[in-house]
RNA sequence: GGCGACGUGGCGGAGUGGCUACGCAGCGGCCUGCAAAGCCGUGUACCCGAGUUCGAAUCUCGGCGUCGCCUCCA
């Protein structure tokens, strides 16, 4: 098995991937909070760790994919209240919003995707163990993590107790007995209509405790990789890693691996910002083909520019592969290829390096439309790498010949053109391109190809 | 202010102490009746300053700039 390495947040460097248990890897990612559509940006961490999950597959591991979707939190009730809507309502129809709109992605869905509602009893488990250890107290309803009882706490976003803002605020900040501690359980306030019975009290969970929770039930703690936004780092993983360390006696997850934020017009995309375009939009105007291509393009931990600019780069780089397909038979790649091939899955072992891979899949493409005319070009190999990035299908048959009628079109241009009429066989030529189609003249006669 | 990341050719975006990233766009050529697609060629790219080095865009230090996070708020 080829190692494969990853950049670990929490020590900075390259981590080597060593399953907990041999051949198994789990991957945890946090998904959003459901109370509104999500934005593009949102779609990045689905895209990468999809794609992530494909190569590891491709490797030869049983890989389990788990992407949670918060549909507990402050912000929903703060959304649903204005629409006088329970917020578990909206939260539903989000959620379905959410899956609806990835799939336009076309990279399948995770093996789970836990609702953190359906997991209040693991969490309610994990927070009276913490309270037994002396690492959580309740205080009227709430229940607060002691952060300093954690010396590890600050090790994964690299930040010192002592260097943290003793911020102000928050309404919990006088049940506190430390202005760092957070809050693990909520006691119910009106005009919160989700709520469960602990022994602490009615209340519902912390952002922070619905993650850790939800991860141990699904990959069990210590499994391979927990992922998310560059932008959870810190409070939300550094929580997440404080509560199952303290509960659990030992770390959540092997490898922290975070993704880099998308840029519009230089800025994180957010809704304050006021620069958000929704993940449907997206891909009803630039298509999955275009954005999958897009992430590809750079590599997970960088910032990445989507614009229509960029998004109209990758669109073109998409046609430059199908055109290229288009002169592939099936079967097994030439000699040549081999070697692209192996710096394709080279480049995603070393911290799957997506853009690297792609300069090897335009390697290949050149390398394809250089070889003579006569010399048929199996595209196995182009297929096998095109997988891993979730882009086989730029090497399948558009759907759907082109119409009879312009088949007559072209058969007519085919006649002018034999007898010179040029000014017909272009004036034929554009009336094909009306109807949506590109002729080309070639050795064999013409060729008709979705304009 | 603190922590972290980053500043590469017109644009996007990789990478390495000395050797072509890749793609898009542009320019020249081949092919074509003309195109399209494809192929070939082409751009004195690495924020500024100093240092280390035979040699740095790649390492070190300083500066400037950008981005993310800074605790119930992705």
């Amino acid at each position: 098995m080829r190692q494969i390495r990853l950049h670990d947040t929490h020590t900075g460097a390259l981590a080597p991937l060593e399953p907990r248990d041999p051949g198994r890897v789990g991957i945890y990612a946090c998904g959003p909070t459901v109370y509104n559509r999500i934005h593009i940006g949102n779609a990045r961490p689905f895209v990468v760790y999809s794609l992530l999950k494909r190569f590891l597959e491709h490797e030869g591991y049983a890989v389990t994919l788990v992407a949670n979707i918060t549909d507990v939190n402050d912000k929903i009730y703060d959304a649903a209240r204005p629409l006088g809507v329970p917020s578990q309502e909206l939260a539903d129809r989000m959620a379905a919003h959410y899956r609806a709109d990835t799939d336009g992605l076309g990279l399948g869905r995770p093996d789970h995707e836990p609702l953190a509602s359906e997991y209040v009893d693991a969490m309610v488990d994990l927070i009276g163990t913490l309270i037994e250890r002396d690492a959580a107290y309740a205080v009227e309803g709430d229940v607060y993590f002691r952060v300093r009882s954690d010396p590890g706490y600050g090790g994964l976003s690299h930040r010192l107790i002592e260097d943290m803002d003793q911020g102000e605020g928050g309404d919990g900040l006088s049940r506190k007995e430390d202005p760092l501690d957070f809050a693990l359980w909520k006691a119910q306030k009106p005009g919160e209509d989700t709520a469960w019975e602990t022994p602490w009290g009615r209340g519902r969970p912390g952002w922070h405790i619905e993650c850790s929770a939800m991860a141990e039930q699904l990959l069990g703690v210590g499994f391979e990789i927990h992922g998310g936004g560059n932008d959870l780092t810190f409070p939300h993983h550094e929580n997440e890693a404080a509560q199952t360390r303290c509960g659990r006696g030992a770390e959540l997850a092997r490898i922290w691996m975070h993704n880099g934020m998308l840029q519009l017009g230089g800025e994180k995309m957010a809704k304050s910002v006021g620069n958000i375009a929704l993940l449907p939009d997206v891909l009803r105007e630039h298509g999955r083909d275009a954005v999958v291509m897009l992430f590809c393009g750079g590599h997970y931990r960088g910032p990445l520019q989507l614009d229509d600019g960029t998004l109209a780069d990758a669109a073109a780089r998409v046609r430059r592969v199908r055109e290229a397909g288009r002169r592939l038979t099936d079967g097994a790649s030439p000699a040549w290829s081999a070697a692209l091939k192996e710096e394709f899955f080279a480049a995603l072992a070393e911290d799957f390096n997506s853009p690297r891979a792609l300069a090897a899949v335009f390697d290949w493409v050149r390398a394809a439309n250089s070889s003579p005319a006569d010399a048929a070009v199996g595209g196995a190999d182009l297929h096998e790498m095109l997988d891993v990035l979730g882009l086989a299908n730029l090497l399948e048959d558009e759907a759907g010949g082109p119409p009879e009628a312009v088949v007559a079109l072209a058969e007519a241009r085919v006649a002018a053109r034999s007898a010179k009429d040029f000014a017909e066989s272009d004036r034929l030529r554009e009336e094909i391109a009306a109807a949506g189609w590109t002729v080309r003249d070639v050795a064999a006669g013409y060729e008709l190809v979705p304009a």
